[in-house]
DNA sequence: TGTACATCAGTGAACGCGCGTTCACTGATGTAC
DNA sequence: TGTACATCAGTGAACGCGCGTTCACTGATGTAC
């Protein structure tokens, strides 16, 4: 979708003119599919995936909405990189929160730290991003053949699963209950995130969420980690 | 916003009438704020929140749009009480669940028995009606006020909140576990179902589902009652 | 190095659609006398 | 019991909106000779 060759022609171009405005570089945009990319993820993260309108994208970018089509089958194509983005930010706020860990000595206090980390990470961005959250598990009208039958969001489920091992591998989560762990850890932080976005839970202040997403990774943790 | 009198009226009007059809009792509909509320019901039930079209129920129900502005202020009305049918159905499905439980003699089990049965009725109902689930936990235009500050689907969160206390009862759940522990409860079941239905983990097939479920409530459970 | 030409990436006007909502209206109902 | 009249609950036409998408087009780019 977006060659090397596409890239190079957008930096000659846009060096070649002076103070232009980041907006346009003439007739042929150059790096059309990416912008209208980024302006369609950022109607996402204001007003989640049903803002996500093509017409609104290619208006931001400057462009006609026929442009569009140049770079995209349809609305549906366009929503879909934009769920790809979406999941990508959800993996980096996790990333982030398990970098700004301490480093700690024993395996199993660093392992369950990790884990907390991930799910902490996983709120935050939900609370924080609550539109491209949406947009990360949103429905598509046709999912793309790549994504049936595998698991989407592949990343965050991975990355999970590597803390988990490391947990089993420390002793502090028996072999027995290692099975579909991924799952039980994350359903939960999934859930809390949804019942604080979408209604029921919506009226917690912060320090109640706080309580509650602690209180919830115990519970998983408690439970993992029992003999 | 419908009356006993409004009933009456619709009783008086429909045995008067001989073989007609349940559609229409003439130029007064007499029951119309139920029909159109049934009649978006349904659409949500195939298509969730998004496809309760008030146009599409008046239109189902054989009567024009505009008759449906005498029982609902707008279109985000007509949605609200669509919302609270399914999250009646909800409860519905879970006091279903409940009430189909062998008699038990041990309270400690028992009470894990309905803390079993109540994630078990929660997920069924959102893999069997997803449309109603998700119309359950849709977010309103303008909330009404009467729903800000509380704890939305309260009847749920009430019925959860009794099982945990029998557990507490019971001694399988340590008082010092029980703050928060429908939090705990909920949102894990709550996450599973959404990662099911929108999502990462829709390419489980039956079997699959009913292990992730099962080990996630194992979790809750050994997290919630360990000492 | 210059030029003809195929290809690529844009343009603007227009289409049909269905929506929520408003308007002025009219038929049916119920009540006061 | 009958009649005038206010009120209630419908009607149908129309509005403006914004959407996704298609059409025939044109300006810019890159390549073969």
């Amino acid at each position: 979708m977006l060659t090397a060759l596409t890239y190079a022609r957008m930096l000659t171009v846009s060096t070649s003119w002076h103070n232009e405005p980041v907006t346009r570089h003439g007739y042929h945009h150059g790096d059309l599919a990416n912008a209208l990319t980024t302006a369609a993820t950022e109607l996402a993260r204001q007003g989640g995936p049903e803002a996500v309108v093509l017409r609104a994208a290619a208006r931001q970018v400057g462009v006609s909405a026929t442009a569009a089509y140049r770079h995209f089958a349809d609305h549906n194509a366009l929503v879909l990189v934009v769920k790809h983005r979406a999941q990508d930010e959800l993996v980096e706020a996790m990333r982030a929160e398990l970098a700004r860990l301490p480093a700690a000595d024993d395996p199993g206090t660093a392992g369950l730290a990790r884990l907390r980390a991930l799910g902490a990470g996983y709120l935050r961005f939900a609370l924080t991003e609550p539109g491209l959250f949406r947009a990360a598990f949103c429905k598509l009208d046709e999912p793309p053949a790549e994504v049936r039958g595998l698991i989407d969001g592949a990343p965050a489920y991975q990355l999970l699963g590597e803390v988990l091992d490391d947990l089993v591998d420390a002793g502090v989560v028996p072999p027995a209950r290692r099975p579909l762990a991924e799952v039980a850890a994350w359903a939960p932080v999934h859930g809390l995130a949804h019942l604080i976005l979408d209604g029921p839970l919506a009226a917690l202040g912060p320090d109640e969420r706080a309580a509650a997403l602690s209180r919830t990774v115990d519970t998983i943790i408690a439970g993992l980690s029992r003999p």
